[in-house]
Order: structure tokens, then sequence, then C-alpha cells
DNA sequence: TGTTATTTGGGTAATTCGGGTG
DNA sequence: CCTGTCCGAATTACCCAAATAA
């Protein structure tokens, strides 16, 4: 283990709006309903752990599950 | 700078349509059959893989090719 | 210490969702 | 079978000025 603890790297709001392809406004709205974990900087601004992120991203598609009608 | 190991461009329905000249709404039935992958967004609304959809686009439709040179 | 880009916050228009219909 | 449109509800995008980050 080190001083970091697990080299969770973090991202600002407008990395995670670009992997969305939303507006950085509607990534603090994710932040502010609770469906997306924030960390807070001293001054105030929301920062979010990209394992986090990615495990949401991957959380694609899953409606092609009706074959029959 | 890249702290993305793969960032993919995503598309939102109305940009899709547009390259369709289809309906928003189309596309959506497209996601929804599986014709189309799509990614939502934590509002669920879907966006879609640019790679895959000019994949799409490029795909030129199989009577065409019986041109012979 | 100063400059530039990003983020924050609130408010309003546009887009998308889902189901149902033609 | 496939597509376009109507509806209501929810989500998202863009406007501003001030504060924070690098």
């Amino acid at each position: 283990m080190s001083v970091h603890g697990d080299s969770e790297v973090l991202l600002t709001p407008a990395e995670v709006a670009s992997l969305f392809r939303v507006d950085p406004k509607t990534v603090t709205r994710w932040a502010k309903a609770g469906k997306l974990s924030s960390i807070r900087t001293l001054g105030g601004h929301r920062r979010y752990k990209e394992s986090e992120v990615r495990a949401l991203l991957g959380a694609a598609s899953e409606e092609m599950k009706k074959s029959d009608d």
C-alpha cells in the first residue's frame, strides 16, 4: 500500500461529460441526484472516480432480450 | 490528455437520425430491435457509437455489388 | 500575483423517453 | 414489417455572472 491508498484516478466534470456525450452541467445533475459519487475539492468543485464512470458506461444496452413476441 | 484507454465517440439520437435522414424515433426503434448498439446516459437517454453508425452508413446494399470489373 | 479555462448556481427552451395510432 | 406523428413527462442543453483550478 502506498500513501495513495489505491491510485484512484479522478475525472473532471468536463471529462465525464465528454465520455457520456452530455453537457458538464448534466453530470453535476447526476451527482446531485446521487446517481454518481462525487468527491469535492476544497473549493467546492466536483471530481468523479474514473472506475465508477467506466462501470456506468459499460452498463450499456440490455434491451435486445426479446426474441419472441 | 488521454487517460482513457478507449474513448468512444458517441452520437445523440438527433445526430444519428440526421445522418440517416429518418426521425429520431426510428433510430430508437432500431436500438430497441437490437439493430444498433446503444449506451444510456444516467437519465435514460440513448447515445450511439459513431464508429458503428458510420459502418452502417457505409454498408452499401448488396444489390449494388453486382458490378463486375 | 496575474491570466485563462473550467465549474458552480439558477432558469428556460429543446430534446428524448414511452406508449399508442395511422 | 417499417416509418412518421401525437401526447405527457422526464431529461438534457444553453443563457448569465461569480468563484475556483492550474
